[in-house]
RNA sequence: GGCGCUGUGGCCGAGCGGCUAGGCAGAGGUCUGCAAAACCUUUUACAGCGGUUCGAAUCCGCUCAGCGCCUCCA
């Protein structure tokens, strides 16, 4: 029996407001679109958590054998600051303000982007398509909403049709809402009177003469709506249905809702059979966001430059931090939270270097252990596939790092557990660290230099030790303290850490 | 105004009707020349008021507090 028939994986569906069994379209390959950045300023560690929650989605499908198809857009079109005809897109506002080219902007937030996400170790997608690339496409998806009369055009712009659509299907079924309470609620925008209904949306934009990112279209010289482009990549990607659709909750409305919309409209079916919607990073409980001022960078976050950040904490911490919670569950960020994130990230990853080096030697076996052990690597499985259930995960995973410690200090031996329930607790206690939540040694290991020099002053403080000169051996644990080096005597020998 | 969400011990944070979450911090102990680390033991809970139930942090109602979406936003 493989993994993924093993442990079925559960997951919450936006769509259906329940917990649903995961069964993927084509038996063994999945596919999945989790909507990128637009890239006119620095992401944000909000924006972060977004992609490590389905990071670790998709590592977590992977671990269990799944081929993924994982496409992640980078928005590079600037939607428009706002509804009204004259608006600007941010964008091309950023590269008038900076007085670069358009495409200068994006290249350079796409490689600060990137270079974001190898900070947090997280795996590249299958595809990272961009919005300026899909022109093409999406021109032929505003025609095709044409054809069938959900779209209409005005001036050179072309609007979806909303009302037109509500008749033969639902619009807002994904967010809850209802089409008479978005028509009378909501704020009054300027310039609607394009738009025969409040509730439609640009598909195409006529550009002004000013507007410098424009595409020449058979409605005259404009660029492409909001929502379109997601709704043309994902299909063209992975298919008129695919199995997962994820973004931050944020999104939910409008964004994801027109896709349903357009793609419904378009293609005569449901594009997506899976929602999921990751939550809001938050600062003394608000939303963290660009316009509220209270974001911050990663950069920020590493150096501890920022008011209130009390020092910096590294990549791994933050991931470490961010996956002691649900991904559906606002997160809210504190230096406190942090620092005690810190400690615990260390004493795992002292666990997975006692695992490393721990020996299997035959001994009497001990029932009881071996049964917690299956039990406690079942659980690793059915909590990340309960919804992606990371802090449960990561209880487990501490259990077992206990388990480590005895094993080190001979409060257990590794052979009351037969070789293969031992090899398999170390296997997947590995995996499940480094391969499916993605954490990794903040410090790397290329200190060999650094290794022998203090493997020198640990000798040379033993020799002390030997002689009883104490007061040689602290002062060179001390001083090794003080730059930063901790060492740490047990049976085996003195070990050290770097803080 | 409309729709929706949250309120857990000193802090963060799981929990989806009965069974120890976990991390950090605190207390005591083991080990150590002393430390550090590790190990063992351990204190502090479910916003308030009602209700359903044999049994509720968990379901229902009300109250209070806070948040999100409805405009670009992960």
């Amino acid at each position: 029996m493989s993994l993924k028939e093993k442990y079925p994986i559960y997951l919450y569906n936006t769509l259906s407001k329940k917990k649903e069994k995961f069964e993927p379209i084509h038996e063994d390959s999945v596919g999945m679109y989790v909507c990128g950045p637009t890239v006119y300023s620095d992401v944000h560690l909000g924006n972060v958590r977004t992609f490590m929650s389905f990071d670790v989605i998709y590592r977590y499908l992977q671990y269990l054998g799944y081929k993924v198809r994982y496409v992640r857009n980078i928005t590079d079109v600037g939607h428009l600051e706002n509804d009204a005809d004259e608006g600007e897109d941010k964008i091309a506002q950023k590269a008038r303000l900076e007085k670069l080219e358009p495409m200068e902007v994006v290249q350079r937030y796409t490689n600060g982007f990137h270079d974001v996400l190898n900070d947090f170790n997280f795996l590249p997608p299958s595809i990272e398509p961009c919005a300026t690339g899909h022109i093409m496409e999406q021109i032929e998806m505003v025609q095709a909403l044409l054809d069938k009369g959900f779209a209409y055009e005005v001036n050179g712009s072309v609007y979806f049709d909303v009302v037109r659509y509500d008749k033969d299907f639902s619009y807002g079924k994904l967010s809850g809402r209802k089409i008479e309470e978005l028509m009378e609620g909501g704020r009054d925008l300027d310039n609607q009177d394009e738009k025969r209904n409040k509730v439609d949306f640009a598909l195409w934009k006529k550009a002004s003469p000013t507007h410098i990112m424009r595409w020449n279209s058979p409605w005259g010289e404009g660029f492409p709506g909001w929502h379109l482009e997601c709704s043309v990549m994902s299909t063209k990607y992975l298919g008129e249905t695919f199995d997962i659709h994820g973004g931050g909750m944020d999104l939910v409305f409008p964004h994801h809702e027109c896709e349903i919309a357009q793609s419904v409209g378009s293609k005569g079916k449901d594009p997506v059979k899976y929602w999921l919607h990751s939550n809001m990073l938050t600062v003394n409980d608000q939303k963290m966001s660009k316009s509220l001022g209270n974001s911050f960078l990663p950069q920020q976050l590493f150096s501890g430059d920022h008011p209130l950040l009390d020092r910096g904490y590294g990549p791994m911490v933050v991931r470490f931090f961010m996956l002691q919670s649900h991904y559906s569950s606002t997160l809210d960020f504190s230096n406190e939270a942090l620092t005690a994130a810190e400690k615990g990230y260390k004493r795992l990853m002292d666990g997975i270097k006692i695992a490393k080096g721990l020996e299997y030697i035959e001994g009497p076996a001990d029932n009881e252990l071996e049964d917690k052990v299956k039990t406690l690597i079942d659980q690793l499985f059915t909590h990340l596939g309960d919804d992606f259930n990371t802090a449960k995960t990561l209880a487990v995973l501490f259990e077992i790092t206990t388990l480590m410690n005895n094993f080190k200090v001979g409060n257990l031996t590794t052979g009351a557990l037969s070789k293969a329930s031992f090899d398999t607790l170390v296997q997947h206690y590995q995996g499940f660290v480094f391969d499916v939540l993605g954490l990794k040694e903040e410090e790397e290991s290329d200190h060999e230099l650094l290794d022998g020099i203090i493997d020198v002053l640990i000798k040379l403080r033993l020799d002390a030790k030997a002689g009883k000169n104490y007061r040689l051996s602290d002062k060179i644990r001390d001083d090794l303290k003080q730059v930063g080096v901790t060492l740490k005597d047990s049976k085996e020998g003195t070990e050290y850490s770097i803080d």
